[in-house]
DNA sequence: ACCGTCCCTGAATCATTGG
DNA sequence: TCCAATGATTCAGGGACGG
């Protein structure tokens, strides 16, 4: 079997041609335990069943859990499992988890809220998804990710070191002048388990036309967690392939199998577009155009400009016109030096008819060989904030040193 | 045995005392499985040990099926208990309540979340508990509680009433003049399953010193849904008896049982003056709290920043040291001049001994008065970035202008 | 391996200060 | 005296450490 690649069958067959400790993440969304047969109908009219119709609750739990034991036996000793549970037969699920897994590797229980269409169901609106998290060893592999502190918290208590006294009440730190204590840097909050989501990601042409499609967000977030560049993702019930879309965009190989041929066309269709749409994903890896885009974006939007999607050379116009002329916008990637962005940006502006253009610099190139002189009048290179700030450190020490001199 | 009071002793022996179909809802949050014999010390020393350690997860089941039973027996057919699970066992008592009351009357798995005090731990931050909804028969009663339409929803979407065309599609409904109409007032969105409550917090003075003593709002919330006033409310495992403390405050009648005495005289004396604390997160939400509106928020992102909200100083500070010291950023408000900015962030700098700091100017004032010899030596100055695409108009001017010249 | 103890943490409150 | 701003404290979960 191939990574990379989608495979058309029973997962539970697929699962057994894969060796031992080869699998670094799994995210698994199991026909749901309905007592009817599913009907589905594509887009083109196609119409299928699944074979997922259990006659009771005993032959669902053990149907999944036949492969459940296959995910565990796949999975590498760092390598954890994330199962998407619907609501009705998720207790049932979780005691066959514990019992495979063991409960000393059960990590949370996740919950996916989102806001939805109300309706007039008496009792509460249905807002939320259950995921479970489990390890297959103590020793998994995590990466946290950090967020916002909460808007009650100050900055003493981000910042302040604190330490007990005799009597073993917390106060904060303070040095033998009596002055406070400032601690090392913090990064924020460790992720919670409760992860709010939108339910349709509002931009997205990403729908397809899955009934029980994720959002792609979702699904990144997983993997960012217990995963790192090209470690293995494996989805034994791919749907419409979400999974597989977010392991390739963040530069995880990937593997994916589906009973039905639908699903397994509709993912490769998935995944051979994200191709077509953007050639630098392809070129460049995931990782790099992630981190990138969301960086772009925060700057493009910090400025009030509009952002552009599909364009090799602009990244984005301001809203405002200078002078009635259209001002192009680029930020330099991770990859170009300044005479690449710089060209590229001439190159498009040229072609769009834009009276301006601005280059945001991210970083400085090892050897310098842009000729400064090359700018043109209507081309202003700008450094990124934080370019700027780490001048900071040498400004202060050089007009220290002056200082002193004097 | 008599309303509104509190009885010592096993609730199963208690419950058994009483007529059936007489309860209108129950609040049970029965004491966890934990392995360990669980010691509690209130404010006063006061030590007792629970007698829940259980051999094994059956003997705790079946411990708590018994008074589930109980519980259904004494509830009216209109009642609906909520069940507060430990995380550990939520699976099996989820088993244990589809048994007793029945599938079709599962009503919502309730996800309370909230933020708390983090901790070293590997993986995700545990910051929700469940809570499972069933009524006794589908005939329950049941108070909708509306809340605020969600930011994305525009008022058009609330006010106007909609039809559906011939084709089955929903449009906004016409007049004859082709005016749209506006529809009823709505009320607002029905309650979802996912309640965002504070954490009851350790400052609070709701506080009586039981560990899992919950948040006033929290039970509040759930009495409201699902009895009216003079309905009777009963909690067989009170604690510290906030189930009957939100009850007297909406005007049911309350009914509660604990094994330990020490419950119950806490429960009375808390009856007796009730201490609610107002929480102001909840009543004036996250907004009060904010400095930081979305522009700022932008930058500061934009520049791998964590940002603060409580300071009227420092709107954030970098993620990485610079030299092993802080450096504290402020963003020009709107009504601020250059002065105004620089001064209010010097001074929280100084107060929070930050080594350097970053102003991201984001216009110029009209009249400039500002002293440019005053700049301390650890504080650097940065024009927003459109500040400094504005000046690519003058700039090309000028140099077209001695272009021309020469 | 298994205790008990200590340490670190950040949310949301209470407490204090300053105008 | 009041209110806004912000300083300071507590709690419990989990890791680390030591015996």
């Amino acid at each position: 079997m191939e990574l990379n690649n989608v495979y058309c069958g029973d997962c539970y067959e697929l699962m057994r041609q894969l060796d031992s400790d080869t699998i670094d993440a799994i995210y698994m969304d199991p026909p749901f335990f309905t007592q009817e047969t599913q009907k589905l109908s594509s887009k083109e009219g196609v119409e299928y069943s699944f074979t997922d119709s259990w006659e009771n609750m005993d032959d669902y739990v053990a149907y999944t859990k036949t492969r459940l034991q296959e995910c565990k036996r796949v999975l590498k000793r760092t390598g954890s499992i994330f199962v998407h549970c619907d609501r009705n037969a998720s207790h049932y699920l979780k005691i066959a988890l514990d019992e495979i897994f063991g409960v000393t590797n059960f990590q949370s229980e996740i919950v996916w809220s989102y806001r939805r269409w109300s309706n007039s169901k008496k009792g509460l609106l249905n807002n939320h998804q259950i995921i479970f998290f489990y390890s297959k060893t103590k020793d998994f592999k995590f990466n946290t990710i950090y967020t916002d502190y909460s808007e009650t918290t100050n900055v003493d208590q981000i910042l302040q070191d604190r330490v007990r006294d005799e009597k073993g009440k917390s106060k904060y730190k303070v040095d033998e002048n009596g002055q406070v204590v400032m601690g090392q840097a913090k990064k924020g909050v460790p992720l919670s388990d409760v992860w709010e989501i939108p339910y349709l990601n509002p931009k997205a042409k990403e729908r397809v036309g899955y009934p029980t499609q994720k959002p792609i967000i979702l699904l990144e977030q997983i993997i960012k967690l217990v995963t790192d560049e090209d470690d293995i993702v494996l989805d034994p019930f791919m749907g419409s392939g979400t999974t597989l879309v977010a392991s390739k965009l963040l530069n995880r190989k990937y593997l994916g199998f589906d009973i039905t041929n639908d699903a397994v066309e509709l993912t490769l269709e998935r995944l051979e577009s994200i191709i077509k749409t953007d050639s630098f994903l392809l070129k460049k890896g995931k990782q790099a155009y992630q981190n990138l885009d969301d960086d772009c974006m925060a700057i493009i939007k910090s400025i009030d400009a509009v952002p552009v999607q599909r364009n090799g050379g602009i990244d984005g116009f301001l809203r405002e016109h200078i002078d009635e002329g259209t001002v192009a916008i680029r930020i330099q990637r991770e990859d170009e030096n300044l005479s690449d962005t710089v060209g590229k940006l001439i190159k498009a502006a040229r072609s769009k008819k834009c009276s301006y253009m601005v280059v945001i610099r991210t970083h400085y190139d090892f050897i310098d060989i842009f000729d400064y002189n090359d700018i043109p009048n209507n081309l202003l290179i700008i450094d990124r904030y934080d370019l700027q700030i780490k001048k900071i450190a040498e400004k202060t020490k050089k007009r220290s040193r002056k200082t002193a001199a004097v």
